[in-house]
DNA sequence: AATGAATGAGCCTTCATTCAT
DNA sequence: TATGAATGAAGGCTCATTCAT
């Protein structure tokens, strides 16, 4: 949450502005991951950030938009914490597992994001739609490229890359975000992983 | 939607006051659904219903009983519908392809069921927790079983099962919900099935 | 103020309900005629018909409906007590005399209408529009009669009917609204009524 | 609109200022013309002149004080191009002629006078009285020297003078404001004036 | 003088819930 | 049971005005 956010109507064009911006985006992220968009209420965003309920309208132009720009902002993020993950020289199946786990520790970071995101299927129907078909392209790419390297079996493509996604989302929900922290991101990108390689028939091979 | 609702504070003795009920519950079901829980309004509903305004209270205490009575009922049909559709002389690996094929079929029917539930979230976070907890309860205790028989891998348990759920759920969303209808549930649930099963690694005992 | 209103989109049902909304035009009348549209409030008028805020809601969809609804009333009323004057056997310009005092005998009783009606101009513009333009007509009409049989010089019209309806406005507003209500209605009618029957200029006939 | 204004708390000292007034107000003009004072903001207004909402407050102490300096403005503006068409030979009927010809040229020049002046009545209600009271004694004048000239009847006064204002302003709401522009004002102010001059009644005489 | 940001009172509107019949 | 009316708290948003630079 250290990131310039863009696309927004209202740039503010002095330094103090744009801190009074970025204090906003904090307050609303903290406000919408604890009571949810429509509990949440700008007078208490502004409270939260120390200002009065009028400076937010001169940054955003509804409570609608402000949600729709916190949205894109994690969404972005989370790829980004992804993407930073891997490493060029990673096989296909490392990938995976290091994309899930920058996902989980992400997770563990920034809580509100399930419920953020998760709410834009509401608020911002759109957003939530591309925030997951972005996601699983991603994978997909990999997936595909994984084929082809012939470090993953042929014909992989995008359902395989939902299924996936699907995974990685309710494993985070259930160990990260209801976890009680004791099992650590990387273990449970671990054993996922396995899950992925190798699925869940017994092994005859052995 | 045609099974008696339990549960509920306000029972109707009559049987027109358990029709009556019946079309709150499907007006609710079709608002929710369209609009979310809190675009959703009761005077809405009542219309949709046919009903006038107060005649809501007759039967609920509150918007929310309303909309936690529906998460219970929309719980308790989809997993009903899975077990429906398992036989007692199926593989483990059969029995979770037709868990998935019937409850992508459930899907198709009531398309509404992934805004309710998502929405609890929200509104009812005991129930959310609730729905996915016992679901992946049921998916473990098949993979237990699985392991047990010698059907699946050893090991499985509940992490598996909250995968594979979360695989179901979003193969559900991509495929059924945002999907044009034109893939059938089955051909779905078989391609999940065998990533399920073998995972996506590359085979080299071919 | 003791016609019903029609033409709302919320008709009350009961008889209660036409009793509020009574009561909501009057007290609207009040505010309106005192502050204006822009300076009344919806929670002032709810207060002096002496009923909650919300219940405005139950009747009207917003301030504008409400003030809209007042100008038809308030149109069709002056309109209907200056057609409450005529006889069938007056000659032409009696008519119109007797309509002119008609209407400042009006005005006198509903000092109010200036304001709301002015007002129109800016809340709604095409009752505004459409107030005067019948008026006229309806002036226009006699005019033409009057033309007809005799009693009134040939080749009069509609602008001839405007102009008789600006000097009737500014009077009433000169001599009723602004006036102290020593100089009654008739007098000034038939004060008018003289300028409007043979002008100002020099009479040689005499 | 090219004539300093006066009576203003903040009258500028440079050039520089006194041109950026003069933005302020034909800005202003425009945009209370269109929206009306209470739908106007100065925000906008600002915005039509190009300059910062902050400077708005260097040249009026409100919004009022603006709006009232706008109608003072034009209220002048009026009388004086009504005076500047009245040659001193003209006879008193040609002179009521002339004004109502100039002022129908002007509010075909400047349409916004209508309804700015119009709105005085509840923004600035003295200015709006004002502005009437002083055009009406004018007026009164105008037929009380016709009426010691001979060339008008006798007993002429201030309620001549204001059905006279009143014919005026409504025809020129009428042709001017409404209308399509196809009836020049000459026309108009020539038909008007043999209404003011013989009335309407049948004329025996001829 | 000029500017962009900040302020906060105020108001319309919604709607779950209660009431009276 | 059913219904139409009534309630009032709550919240989003506007915008004239003031501040700080």
């Amino acid at each position: 949450m250290d990131k310039p956010v863009k696309a927004n109507p209202k740039t503010p064009r002095t330094d103090r502005g744009r801190r009074t911006l970025r204090k906003l985006l904090d307050a609303a992220a903290a406000e919408f991951g604890e009571k949810g968009f429509y509990e949440a209420s700008i007078s208490s965003i502004t409270q939260r950030a120390g200002m009065a309920l009028g400076s937010f309208y001169t940054y955003f132009d509804s409570k609608e938009a402000l949600f729709s720009a916190l949205v894109s902002d994690m969404s972005e993020n989370v790829m980004h914490a992804a993407r930073g993950a891997i490493a060029p020289d990673m096989s296909a199946l490392d990938v995976e597992q290091a994309a899930l786990g920058a996902f989980l520790r992400f997770a563990a970071e920034h809580r509100e994001i399930y419920r953020i995101i998760d709410e834009a299927e509401f608020v911002d129907p759109a957003a939530y739609r591309r925030h997951y078909e972005t996601t699983a392209q991603r994978i997909a790419g990999r997936l595909e490229r994984g084929s082809a390297d012939g470090d993953m079996r042929p014909g992989l493509g995008e359902l395989h890359a939902w299924a996936i996604m699907g995974m990685n989302v309710f494993i985070g929900l259930r160990y990260v975000v209801w976890g009680d922290g004791t099992i650590d991101p990387e273990t449970i990108a671990h054993e996922v992983n396995d899950l992925i390689a190798h699925g869940i028939a017994a092994r005859d091979d052995k």
